[in-house]
DNA sequence: CAGATACTTAGGCATATGACTAACCAACAG
DNA sequence: CTGTTGGTTAGTCATATGCCTAAGTATCTG
């Protein structure tokens, strides 16, 4: 199996931030340079990179530096990790929901062990 | 573009950690006391503590005291807001890849590497 | 009431995070 | 070659995080 999960920590930690998920969202309109990405942020262009970083080491973001200028994209199939994670949980809880509602039923009105 | 979900920092950095998604998986299968809790997770009780502190700040666990017991359970709507984030973007980023997909098809034959 | 149980609070400590400035390197542009 | 642009590296700093122990509070249990 490909263990494209560098880590479900490191994917939910890039998101955790509201400048990195800021960077995503610009993202999703394509790709963009480092200084694009810096401009709506209102804070260094070091500490961009820094987000730049940890977003392309959760695997969220992939980057390639061509001329002297590094264009950012996203790595579509890495959100899905987070999401599926997500959306265990959410079938799991739902399912016990859906069993308590049951057992809820079951002893309406009889009290039983 | 309204963006404001403060409670989306709190959550994904709730789920960044490896013990509160652990905590949040045993919580899938029914609310368990503190205690309960803490005896898989190999640390301190103050330091599980902790982490219930942060997953109920993020919405995504809620606690109620009976006696000396605290017992928590997962609050099932949370979950959802990150699960919605996390989807439009997928989303977005289809949309785009779809779009990208489409005008390498237009320009097929048009450019050559 | 005495002791055990189940947290809870307080305080401390090491590392991580997020931000900055200053200085540096590598392409262009002229 | 010189200057500008785009990015990078290095070093500093303040705060946050994650863990701990020790000592407290509040219930039960006998």
């Amino acid at each position: 199996m490909t263990n494209q999960q560098p880590s479900l920590d490191l994917m939910f930690q890039a998101l955790a931030d509201p400048s990195r998920r800021g960077i995503v969202e610009r993202l999703c309109a394509g790709p963009a340079s480092v200084s694009e990405l810096a401009q709506p942020l209102a804070m260094s262009l070091p500490s961009v990179m820094q987000h730049l970083q940890l977003l392309e080491g959760s695997g969220l973001i992939r980057s390639e530096k061509v001329g002297r200028v590094r264009t950012c994209r996203l790595e579509p199939e890495a959100l899905s990790a987070a999401e599926t994670w997500i959306n265990d949980r959410r079938v799991l809880m739902e399912r016990k929901l859906d069993r308590l509602e049951e057992y809820l039923r079951a002893t309406a009105g009889d009290e039983e062990d």
